[in-house]
DNA sequence: GTCTATAGTCGGATAGAC
DNA sequence: GTCTATCCGACTATAGAC
């Protein structure tokens, strides 16, 4: 849209050129919502208003369009995440931080998370893909394994060392923290089974501020920073 | 194999007339692993040593296996969990268990839901069906989540509300038992994650002791039931 | 770069013999 | 109840015009 590539008039493709974007949208759409096995060539190709032959043009298959937008996910989020990982990661390396900055770096990290998924509109996309991959890992697995999951996890696992006073490398701390990361996780992956229960239409922002303060109540107390708690 | 229906010899097929079994054995296999756009009919029929024609015979369709699946899953899991659910619901009618009972029965029901699952060598095949149906819902997403998964979360309710003095049926109650749950849902989910982080080979008895280790302590963490903890 | 047409394969389902 | 053979639609991928 920004690229004024045809001086011709008004074409039937609504965008020129960028076939290339409107099949990573597409597939980062469809393959979230139905699994790459749950998406046809032709729908992908239908709703990205390509051509069939695009596809292969563009990515040689239809495995090549996954893992293209294996990657467009890990830019995408990475380039959300992976500042806030290098500003605390800096923290820990230069200073010595306390435990009570450490807790706050902690939560900051977990708001991090929750913005990008629970809070943003187009999560509901690459959670189904991220999550997908978790349970039936396959190429894709690697870049969205490696670029955002496992420094995160390493993150918080030195966050959660200084402030349990415990070895980040410990299997017991690595386990904690996947357990914190999992009460988040549950909403995406229940998010029809939480939504009925509760009688929720969806993740609006004020679900999500609900969500929000039980995880932040239950890091505190999961990282025993609970000084005079009343509940 | 109980029924001696054939007079005659050895035949080709390892079990008379078990088709209907086979399949619904196969099929928990192959959905679990591969989800239902993942398995064709003709996978479905050679792993279960039936002839393709078995699959519409019995059950009508390729649909019709997968939700009898789902259905053998509810009856499965079922007869573990209601039983104890059940029990906990008597205790919490007749009499008015104090908090530790209720801290205990919460902790039981831990320990029934990763017995289970974590703990039991066949459940990943269902596990897969049970997450995907989370996710993705389908038909059987009704007969899994209000056989199994809601009187589930309905009972933890109760108990947090005991043990927490709050309501049962509050939507901040549910969300934080949804959160204890996620927690070992977590291990489900991201098992292969989880595996490569720990340089596990898989679930053993050993990892499995682990995950419930800390989600035991996480459990008491998130009850406010922690008298003299050390950590 | 974009399109049509089609090759070649595999999918779920069915008919009808036994 | 079990099997073979087959229909027919849908699939991924490709060839080649423009």
């Amino acid at each position: 849209m920004s690229t004024p590539s045809a001086q011709t008039s008004l074409r039937q493709s609504p965008a020129p050129e960028h076939a290339r974007k409107r099949l990573v949208d597409a597939a980062l759409d469809l393959f979230g919502r139905y699994s790459f096995d749950g998406v046809s060539t032709r729908t992908l190709a239908r709703q990205a208003r390509v051509n069939l032959a695009a596809i292969q043009y563009y990515f040689g298959s239809k495995e090549g369009l996954y893992l293209a937008v294996a990657r467009h996910i890990d830019q995408r989020i990475g380039s959300q995440v992976r500042p806030v990982l290098a500003e605390v990661e800096t923290a820990l390396a230069a200073r010595n931080p306390s435990r009570d900055v450490c807790f706050a770096m902690m939560c900051r990290l977990l708001e991090v998370m929750i913005g990008t998924t629970l809070g943003s509109i187009d999560s509901k996309k690459w959670v189904g893909i991220f999550m997908r991959e978790q349970m039936e890992p396959s190429a894709a697995f690697d870049i969205l394994f490696e670029g955002v999951m496992r420094p995160m996890h390493r993150c918080m696992c030195r966050l959660a060392g200084r402030i349990l006073d415990v070895d980040p490398e410990a299997a017991e701390t690595k386990i904690r923290v996947y357990a914190i990361m999992g009460q988040l996780v549950m909403f995406h992956i229940s998010r029809a089974a939480v939504t009925r229960t509760l009688g929720w239409q969806g993740f609006q922002s004020e679900e999500v501020a609900s969500i929000r303060a039980v995880l932040l109540q239950n890091m505190r107390a999961l990282l025993g920073m609970e000084d005079a708690r009343s509940t």
